[in-house]
DNA sequence: TATAATGATGTAAACGTTTACGACTGGGTG
DNA sequence: CACCCAGTCGTAAACGTTTACATCATTATA
């Protein structure tokens, strides 16, 4: 049952070789012949060896571990954007640690102070509810650090994030909407302050600035059940002719209430969501959306480490990947 | 820029004791006098000392890590198992160390060999696309391991599950279906094999066997896109008076096809899904459905694995965790 | 043929902790 | 006063690697 570990001194010992040697083969092949390096293969095979990463990290000074600091993985954005982590972490030898950001007793202090004591060689941060704390923290620390799927402020000492031109995909469906003649267009916002959803909320209001139409902004929470309400009694009150909805599931929300209110969509009302999730496919008109590639975000941001891990440095600290606006039934 | 790491060492010196006491009052606080346990700390807070991770792995020969095995975090089920992990795993002082499971390239080889090579104390498997290979794996090593959510068909060496008795959940919605009078009672299931979907079929075929009625089953993708015209079909040549869909993404997509379609939900075709996700709450009508504590089941399962790391054994091999119905707008 | 350069391997010191063991106190016991 | 014991603390050996440096063999150069 117990299986022993076996360790790098037994496979030089039946090797005839020193464990320098058998360390090399597994880091340097080059720098050993290839008789000996076969042979020590062989034995690596043999007994099953593998080498202790715990060992390895302490003796390296690198611990080939990466920290994600993430709120929560159920948000679909963070959960594609691990899945695209993880797939080119692995690739590059990176194993991942997760670091929880949002328990009830846990503080941004602790969070980060956990970081640096797990001697991660770099820090992914997905936490699309931007705090200042982090920021801060982030900004002292000497870790690489990259962030993903979140608007930095722009600053004096800027931070590498990747994301998309998220005020330039709201300004682009807002002018849409105003080119097909809508007038009153309103955006279902999160009542929370999500850095994303701001930037959202700016070119909405630049679009229609450029119009001359005035904005109709409802916030609202994110989660359905107190949404509905909500909506329903906005909608009752206020003229609307169209719907940008912050994420795919309030945008969803709003085109059920409206529809239920005797509204048809698209005709009278059309609805823009954000994100194209799953949801968007299962309304009915279904949703056109925002389409945000958030496991290239994922991809890219795990790529932008690696280098700087690597280098020390980057070229391009914000990356924007292109995004695409999907047509689909509540839109004309 | 560059924070030079502190280690025990400084602290030592700066409280003039030795490392060995350092070491002490973070392990074992009671073993050292008040005093110099307060001068220790104090020095520690001071210079914001945090133990290396690794190298503490390293001596006492744990690593503190625990490992969780996971297909794809996009997944409804796994992503909210992942958050009650991480709450738990936190509280006990585990870090959380992420092994992709299904990458192309990837076999089962590959990542339970990464496993043990990253000397992790123990292991979660989530898993739901359950691989005879990984059991086999499994069975073989020697470390502590759970199993979330997947089903493990019984046998000599049994493996610690968490999940929800799926079988009887089926066995319950089909039951209340024909009580309810209806006959043609369609069963929307997967195409590829899931431990879990198979044991909702056995509940389904169980209940109508009772019963004396036919089972209806279509096995179809999971993929929105994919499934509308493939359920359209069916249900244009089949006739149909209740339908449960064994996700509630397949059951929302049956829906929407059968109003579509022109049949009325529930009075025609009432329609069940599985899991209570954010989705059962975004459709008209709302969808019923069994609401699967998944948060639950991994805070359950990270209970387990921490008493089997301790003790190495455990009393309850298969934990149960409740499960509800819900019932909404689409069945009456 | 002597010497330098190169290639292949071994030796041993790190890396930052934990922990068995031993040494030193001081107070209670007989 | 001799003894023992509990409470504290220090010493030093692990843990399993990586890697600078030393060593030796081999080949190229003059």
């Amino acid at each position: 049952m117990k299986k022993p570990k076996v360790t790098i001194y037994e496979v030089a010992g039946k090797a005839n070789v020193s464990l320098a040697t058998v360390s090399r083969v597994l880091n340097y092949p080059e720098k050993v012949k290839q008789s000996t390096r076969d042979r020590v293969m062989e034995v690596i095979n043999e007994l099953g060896y593998r080498p202790n990463a715990i060992a390895r990290g302490l003796a390296s000074r690198k611990s080939t571990f990466i920290g994600i600091v993430v709120p929560d993985f159920s948000r679909a954005s963070v959960a594609e954007a691990v899945n695209g982590i993880a797939l080119l972490a692995n690739s590059y030898g990176y194993q991942i640690l997760v670091f929880p950001a949002e328990g009830e007793d846990r503080s941004s202090k602790d969070v980060w102070a956990d970081v640096v004591a797990s001697q991660v060689d770099g820090v992914l941060y997905l936490n699309d509810l931007v705090l200042e704390e982090d920021i801060s923290y982030m900004k002292t620390m000497s870790m690489p650090i990259v962030v993903a799927n979140v608007m930095v402020d722009d600053d004096q000492t800027p931070i590498p994030t990747v994301n998309i031109d998220y005020e330039k995909a709201a300004y682009d469906i807002t002018q849409k909407l105003i080119k097909r003649g809508r007038k009153q267009i309103m955006l279902a916002q999160t009542r929370r302050y999500y850095s994303m959803n701001q930037a959202k909320e700016m070119g909405y209001l630049r679009a229609l600035k450029e119009a001359g139409l005035n904005p109709i902004i409802l916030r609202t929470s994110g989660k359905p059940h107190v949404n509905y309400p909500v909506v329903t009694d906005f909608l009752r009150n206020n003229k609307v002719d169209a719907i940008i909805g912050v994420r795919d599931s309030i945008a969803v929300a709003c085109l059920n209430v409206a529809i239920e209110l005797g509204h048809n969509v698209p005709d009278d009302i059309e609805v823009y969501g954000f994100q194209n999730t799953r949801t968007a496919l299962l309304s009915r008109p279904q949703l056109s959306t925002v389409d945000v590639p958030t496991f290239e975000i994922g991809k890219q941001a795990m790529e932008m480490l690696t280098v700087l891990m690597e280098d020390g440095t980057l070229d391009e600290l914000e990356v924007k990947v292109p995004f695409g606006i999907v047509e689909r039934g509540s839109t004309k």
